[in-house]
DNA sequence: CACATATTTCATAAAATTCTGAAATTTCAG
DNA sequence: CTGAAATTTCAGAATTTTATGAAATATGTG
């Protein structure tokens, strides 16, 4: 491995934490690799700076690529293909939510819901049901949070985050201030209630 | 494997949505067994109903302790182990994400921390350094705005979620309702504004 | 304390994955 | 077209992970 030392420990590091995730540590290299790179790096950079054989380097990429995680380029006059990632690390996180949602809740929703419009066969059945339908139900609201504020520009969601709970302090503002009388959602909870 | 056919559908996409995180396939069964049964089930039960051997059983028990993703229960007069999932799902996603934080967030901030420290010896390390050093920052905000809503009890983080990013409305609101003249904050973004 | 039962450990077998070098294929300049 | 450069594919080697059965250890009851 041919890396500045401060290069080196943030490449291991990434190729390490590959193997936490699903994917294998020359795949968390490479990315980790081109993240720090100024410059696009073509295959054969990449080989020279992390010392692993060019065909490893190719499906590394692909993998890459699949994952939408990198981006192709071309230089004037050189055939090569030059890979970078997005400047942009808030483009890099949307994609990232957006591509382990595809692959990890999106399959495992269609098959809650196909299980769903079953018939349970018996009462072991149907509470394994009902803990389904919890599960889909979570899912569900979580990728519609998700859907929603995917929706908003960086500026606004930096703004959002940094509010953290903040936000429920407003949310009980805005309650007090419009309370339709009579409303359940107006109520407000009282411990002493039963 | 020895199960009703919709939790055997369900146990089995658990299983190959283990290998796609980082735990294995058999660890992914056992927890979408405990997760859809009423009751606790000792090792045996788990054996049994799996087909797998009973030290893997064991191993993959040892596993989910550590994520505290199990509960340990015992039954009066029996000197057996029984495990059992926490009712509240929003108890696990809590536990989950806590658990992944701590053996992905953590340690990556706490590397990342420590090669910030350090003075870059090229432009290269410079460069690499600032995207680190954005890294860094994200990461902070996320695990900030985490710690945040962390803190919420349930009722209020649903409330939260579903109204996903019409908060940005009632921001807005706010913003128009509380203007503080001269406030950085509370100015008015503008495009025509250069 | 003894002994039957339950659980864990561990060496190694089995399986899966990752990586490589060689060959095949693609690409494009001349 | 041709041929050199670039990339991909792929069979098998190397490595890593996972699973097993046997042995060791722990636990609790009588």
């Amino acid at each position: 491995m041919n890396l500045p030392p401060l290069v080196q420990t943030f490449v291991l590091h990434f190729g390490e934490m590959g193997s936490r995730w699903g994917i294998n540590r020359t795949v968390g290299q490479i990315y980790a690799l081109l993240y720090l790179s100024k410059e696009p790096l073509n295959a054969e950079d990449i080989v020279e700076r992390l010392g692993v054989s060019r065909s490893n380097v190719s499906m590394g990429l692909k993998e890459l690529q699949a994952w939408n995680l990198v981006r192709l380029q071309h230089k004037p006059g050189d055939r090569r293909d030059y890979f970078s990632t997005p400047d942009d690390i808030w483009q890099i996180v949307r994609t990232l939510v957006e591509e382990r949602k595809k692959r990890e809740i999106d399959p495992t929703m269609t098959l809650l819901r196909e299980v769903l419009m079953q018939e349970p066969a018996s009462v072991e059945e149907r509470h394994a049901q009902e803990r389904m339908r919890e599960m889909h139900d979570l899912f569900e609201l979580l990728t519609g949070w998700y859907a929603d504020v995917q929706r908003l520009d960086t500026e606004r969601l930096v703004q959002l985050l940094t509010l953290g709970s903040k936000v429920q302090k407003i949310l009980e503002m805005k309650d007090r201030l419009f309370v339709v009388p009579g409303s359940k959602k107006s109520r407000r909870e009282d411990p002493k209630d039963k």
